[in-house]
DNA sequence: CATCGAGTTGCTCATAATGCAATTCACCTA
DNA sequence: TAGGTGAATTGCATTATGAGCAACTCGATG
């Protein structure tokens, strides 16, 4: 009996595909395949139900799975301290992030991060899809706004905040908006998501809640990114988190908009959170990749500095 | 990283020997040495002391060998539990049980153990010294009389009980004694282990307190079948726990002498233990040998009924 | 009905483990 | 103090095990 068959299988039964654990972990399909036929082989018991199209686990794969998953974690948490003591960190460190964060705050991040420790190997996927860490065998995923799991234990980099900006040129053409019932007379950019169009909160100076208010425009779209193309291009007022457009701000390109009331897209305050799995805190690549994260991010976040 | 090298690294640390863990594994002593150095070297850290005569762990292999010895043993029972759902226990199952105690009631019971068990195989060793069942790489250890580890968890097969006996021939020559205090006048054969020689304590009927009483003889000895010998040819009287001379007992060729004394080779009671290290319960093998054992030895035990 | 993706199997090749012998080294004994 | 002994390491030839590639099977999808 092999660890990487234990690992093969651990992966194969996390994502419910032989295939996938064959590419997560860099092998053939085929070695995944009779790796786990060896496993079973070893064990007198078939641990998977092959079924056409996806893979199930069978009661005993099941219940040998939740062990056998708990104790390759704790293998390699003692395996890691006994490696790292009096040493750095090291292996391979996988994030995965949403895209438009991961690029602006993640990506550039990297180099020094990497500099720092030079022995970790890291390797960052964006999506925006939100991404199971255990399923994915990722390390820390970096979600924006809510949260819903429960198993995943999460931490808190960043407090998100909005704005409401447009292009200068816009402004001196159309108008600076007094009050967020004036914006009912201007261009709106709206993000479209698969909740449907994104609301704009205002909360008045003083107030606790947030209230909608109606927006229109001739644009929507499910990608910020393009929105903000837009805005940047003068076509319209757009409301967007700070740590999206914080560079734009602050080279002048767009410009804040009802600075006064406090804006935001969502009914309740968000933040950006790092997840993952409970035992992987204690992992020595993760602490150090949360560390600099939180340090070079600062309280208030550098982008809202 | 392999299991086996984990596997031969906690073997190392338990018996401090690489020859020894070769021994256990069965494994030449080369495999070892490597299979030790390539997990240091993927751990980039020193785990032994390769000392002339013995092997030291580490500060870090300390450690490591703390944690991976819990995690090897969570995993054989996770997978013996996943291999035996459903079918019988099987692998090796190693006993180790003190010599005498071992012939007598443990070798007789193995033939319709292993026939009820058919996918078992067993490794009876017999000793006398007392046996750590970590160290030894044991499942199971047989002893009779004080307990003094604590971190194994030992359950109680039997109570020991002692009888005075002598051949009948002896006993026609020089008579049968009436009281504890009548055997000054007989020739006692007295067993003299490492704690020098046993006293005989007796308890008058319906006293609580077991009392010494002078004991002499002709001949000690460190090996109670040489007494029992001894004793069979008419030498003398000799004080025995009932499972020993059981089979002497019944056939008539030792007689029970001062039966209405409660006899005892040790001031308070004793009991024969199976001793084991705490996680080895769950395991099936185990639980099994346990359970035949225990059924087949009955409450009062077979030898005492 | 054809195509596609997933899993398995056959085959070759390279890497790694094994087992044996030789060597080193400290300790123990004569 | 020299030789013997047991334990660990190293070298080397043999063997076995896993990787990688390609071909094949089988459902599902469109």
């Amino acid at each position: 009996m092999s660890l990487v068959a234990l690992r093969l299988f651990v992966r194969v039964a996390a994502t419910g595909s032989f295939a996938a654990a064959a590419r997560q972990q860099g092998l053939p399909a085929s070695s995944v395949s009779r790796h786990i036929a060896a496993l079973e082989k070893a064990l007198g018991q078939r641990l998977l139900y092959r079924h056409t199209r996806a893979v199930r686990l069978t009661e005993v794969g099941e219940r040998y799975y939740q062990e056998v998953r708990e104790i390759l974690d704790s293998l390699d948490i003692a395996t890691e301290q006994a490696a790292g003591t009096a040493s750095q960190p090291q292996g391979l460190l996988r994030i995965n992030a949403p895209v438009a964060f991961g690029r602006r705050h993640i990506a550039p991040r990297l180099a020094s991060f990497q500099a720092r420790y030079t022995r970790l190997e890291t390797e960052l996927t964006l999506s925006d899809a939100f991404i199971d860490p255990v399923q994915e065998g990722v390390d820390v995923v970096v979600r924006v706004g809510a949260l819903n799991d429960s198993s995943l234990v999460a931490r808190q980099l960043a407090r998100q905040h909005f704005v409401v900006c447009a292009a200068p040129g816009y402004l001196e053409r159309w108008g600076m908006p007094a009050t967020p019932d004036a914006l009912s007379e201007h261009n709106c950019l709206i993000y479209k998501g698969t909740r449907g169009v994104q609301p704009w909160y205002f909360r008045d100076p003083g107030a606790r809640k947030y209230r909608v208010r109606e927006v229109r425009g001739n644009l929507r779209s499910n990608n910020a990114e393009s929105l903000l193309e837009a805005a940047l291009q003068g076509q319209g007022i757009v409301l967007f988190p700070t740590w999206l457009i914080h560079a734009e701000l602050k080279a002048g390109r767009l410009t804040p908009v009802l600075s006064e009331w406090e804006a935001s897209g969502e009914p309740a305050p968000q933040g950006i959170h790092a997840i993952f799995p409970e035992n992987r805190l204690r992992s020595s690549k993760v602490a150090a990749f949360l560390g600099d994260l939180q340090t070079t991010i600062g309280e208030p976040p550098y982008w809202d500095a």
